[in-house]
DNA sequence: TGCCCGGGTGTTTTT
DNA sequence: CACCCGGGCA
């Protein structure tokens, strides 16, 4: 059967359309992937060669996934020729070739988002200015969103409107900081994520040659999720294009989610003035989910104002309607998910990966973890502090990383003194102070001390001097050994992996195992290029990790619930997807509520999470949470009340009404959304009608802020009431597994247990502390 | 030089 | 609540 039989007649079209520009407007869950999966496989049986088909993706994921699905049709020497890969990795491997042209190392490392946080704190403390009104995360975003709309340091100290802008929210100095930043960022021969889109608009607008080449090399260029690119991702499209114009973007303004970090609908909305002869294809038919969950989704979209017509519809079962959990604590929320998912998967024989837990922001996992973790059931949190974010790993990757480039001043920082070797800040202060002052990196300075006359005794000469040559020694293996056995030696003749073997504490162990973990990636790095016979180096290894996001290292092979914020599900589905949190505040997030359009992002995100569902969507809440650590009340999201009500199944403990917020002693603070509801709602009486409301059962009500928590009866928890537990007993603990308990002593709640780990031996837990469970007596 | 404590502070979302 | 930072102490 041919590929061309899989698709429907739109779908057919759009990947029929070979030559020219095109774009796809593709409604949740159209078969959008497929469509672009089978284009390209359509160019190649059409005779187009792979090395000229360059494919931007959202994720790294999805580009392997699109390459196997290819390799299906075309075979996989075809397809792994293929540029395929998100803008940012496909132009970092291009920024490697050319970048003697801007003057940056082959090797230059890759920034993320701690490594410039902590340059631009450095720049704070030299300029002597106050971070608190100067806060990094912000002079960052700053710094992040002028390069993705293409503002270079001297535009944006010449502009006058920035200028002003800046001066009248008291940070006049934000160019500077921005010039100082950038320049500290070449020095270091470093890239930050922006970067990499940046530079590469740099390299087009300066070299024309090389702009050419790549023209002429890209004969095909395809882009997913077009909705989320920025201009600098624009511009590169459009100028790639130029010649010869073959080029398929495809998106969904629908599901526009990004705009916070630069993302621009109006790249879809303007394509047709870029390409006067574009032809248009709509994906209108969904395959993914139940009418009921289209239908609901479409509900809630429609009270967008800006959005491209279109009528996503399914010729799906109407399936289950859309349920509805209410829970008094986030606690009990957990559970209340927890339990439907057991129930669910009991009922209907399902596998854990059947289910996701979608969230607004990731502090909302806790209470889900929690819950899972008490019902046994498995689960995986994407996001947040991802693998390569934590301290041993990036240590490592620290020494692996000033290998590769010696100029890299934050590696440097971070490993001169690590393990110690007597290098302490003083010194550290005196290196840098000495390279800013004659321009130099800082290793310059390390590495000839004497001639930059640095003001340090001979014992700390003799240290720093040691410490270049085992850095220069291995610098010079790169191209000698292999990544796995440089990175082993690295790690070994460091001490790391010595130290972190001796400690055996929880922490230490866990901190070993991901050492061992990352020396394992590198390995199947080393393993991979051998058999594919590509190069084998360190450097490449860097490249790769730097770029890695936490969607990407998702396996197939285990079987969990996962566990994401909304942003991260995108172009995901699942067969029940739990939305949690979906209260006012929250989801919409408060700082959505003063303007149209970010309100209209926060839908749009509701929108992406009610279409990753294929059988049935759920909703939770909760009356109060935990905020700052303190209880805070909360309102049902208004997006609940904006679907359809055809749809949705309340539980009996819905009141439909909304609480009276004065009844909770909150008096005004709360009420600002319900007015600003009323002018942008598009039904005024919504609101009105309702009678009194009654207020919700069980809330705590005339309690003053910043209250001490209410015990509920919903809120013990199996974890910590370990009354029950007593020696000979076997229990389980989250990170040592099973064990068995031998000694007790002190009384409640200072209980210390003694308890038996097969896995990791004796330890003493303060029962209080321990995520324990009891588990059924085997013997 | 390194660790521990206390206070202050802060939550969208990510390559 | 949880993290980060700075200051004080061993």
């Amino acid at each position: 059967m041919s590929y061309l039989d899989e698709l429907n007649d739109h779908q057919r079209q759009a990947v029929q359309h070979i030559n020219g520009p095109s774009m796809v407007i593709a409604g949740a869950g159209s078969g959008k992937t497929r469509v672009l999966t089978y284009r390209i496989a359509h160019l190649i049986k059409n005779g187009a060669d792979p090395f000229s088909i360059l494919s931007l993706t959202f994720t790294n994921k999805a580009a392997k996934e699109m390459k196997e699905r290819i390799a299906s049709v075309v075979g996989y020497s075809e397809a792994r020729n293929i540029w395929m890969g998100t803008f940012h990795s496909v132009f970092a491997k291009i920024l490697r070739f050319e970048a003697d042209k801007l003057g940056y190392p082959k090797n230059f490392t890759i920034y993320d988002s701690q490594d410039s946080k902590s340059v631009i704190k450095g720049i704070l403390k030299e300029m002597n200015l106050d971070d608190k009104i100067y806060k990094p995360g912000l002079v960052f975003s700053r710094i992040s969103g002028a390069k993705n709309n293409l503002i270079s340091p001297q535009e944006y100290l010449n502009n006058k409107d920035v200028h002003i802008s800046d001066e009248a929210s008291g940070k006049p100095k934000l160019g500077e900081i921005y010039a100082a930043y950038a320049d500290r960022c070449f020095k270091a021969g470093a890239m930050d994520f922006d970067d990499l889109l940046y530079k590469t608009n740099v390299l087009f607008r300066d070299h024309p040659q090389s702009l050419h080449a790549y023209q002429h090399k890209f004969k095909y260029l395809l882009v997913d999720e077009y909705q989320d690119t920025n201009y600098a991702q624009y511009l590169i499209v459009r100028k790639l294009a130029a010649v010869n114009e073959n080029l398929c973007v495809v998106g969904d303004d629908a599901q526009s989610i990004y705009s916070f970090r630069g993302a621009n609908i109006q790249n879809i909305l303007n394509f047709k003035k870029d390409y006067p002869d574009y032809v248009l294809f709509k994906l209108e038919q969904n395959y993914r989910s139940t009418q009921t969950i289209v239908e609901a989704a479409n509900s809630v979209i429609k009270k967008n104002k800006d959005q491209i017509q279109k009528n996503v519809w399914t010729s799906n079962d109407m399936g289950e309607p859309i349920a509805l959990l209410r829970a008094n604590t986030d606690n009990e929320e957990g559970r209340m998910v927890a339990q439907s998912i057991f129930e669910h998967k009991m009922n209907e024989q399902l596998k854990e990966s059947a289910f996701a837990i979608l969230y607004r922001t990731n502090a909302q996992s806790r209470s889900m973890e929690e819950a899972l973790r008490k019902m046994n059931i498995p689960y995986k949190i994407f996001g947040g502090l991802s693998f390569y974010q934590r301290k041993e790993i990036k240590d490592l990757l620290a020494y692996f990383r000033l290998i590769c480039n010696p100029k890299d001043e934050e590696a440097l920082k971070r490993v001169i003194n690590y393990p110690a070797r007597g290098i302490g800040q003083t010194t550290i202060d005196k290196i840098i102070l000495s390279a800013r002052e004659g321009q130099h990196s800082p290793w310059d300075i390390v590495k000839e001390p004497a001639k930059f006359a640095l003001p340090i005794n001979k014992g700390t000469a003799g240290k720093i001097s040691e410490f270049v040559t085992f850095i220069e020694r291995f610098h010079h293996s790169l191209s000698i050994i292999s990544a796995y056995d440089l990175a082993f030696e690295v790690a070994q003749s460091t001490g790391i992996l010595k130290d972190l073997y001796t400690d055996k504490s929880p922490e230490g162990v866990a901190r070993y195992e991901n050492i061992q973990e990352l020396l394992n990636g590198v390995k199947d790095f080393s393993e991979q290029r051998k058999e594919q016979g590509g190069e084998d180096r360190l450097d490449e290894f860097l490249m790769d990790v730097a770029l890695l996001t936490d969607a990407d290292q998702a396996d197939e092979k285990e079987d969990y619930v996962s566990l994401m914020t909304i942003h991260a599900s995108k172009g995901l589905e699942f067969p029940y997807v739990y939305i949690v949190g979906m209260e006012e505040n929250l989801f919409p997030s408060q700082l959505s509520l003063n303007s149209r359009s970010d309100l209209e992002e926060e839908r749009r995100l509701f929108y992406v999470a009610i279409t990753r569902a294929e059988r049935q969507a759920t909703m939770s809440m909760a009356n109060t949470r935990y905020r700052w650590g303190n209880l805070t009340y909360c309102e049902p999201s208004r997006f609940i009340d904006e679907i359809d009500t055809n749809f949705v199944k309340f539980p009996s403990n819905w009141d439909r009404q909304l609480s009276d917020v004065s009844d909770l002693g909150f008096g005004q603070e709360k009420s600002s959304w319900k007015s600003f509801n009323k002018k942008e709602d598009s039904s005024p009486n919504s609101y009105q009608v309702k009678e009194k409301p009654k207020p919700i059962s069980n809330v705590p009500r005339g309690i003053p802020k910043n209250l001490k928590r209410i015990p509920q009866q919903s809120d013990t928890n199996e974890y910590t009431s370990v009354e029950g537990v007593e020696v000979g007993m076997d229990v389980e603990h989250a990170r040592f597994g099973k064990g068995k308990v031998v000694k007790l002593e002190g009384s409640s709640p200072e209980t210390k247990a003694t308890i038996f780990f097969p896995g990791s031996g004796k330890k003493v837990l303060l029962l209080k502390f321990a995520k324990l469970k009891l588990l059924p007596d085997t013997s």
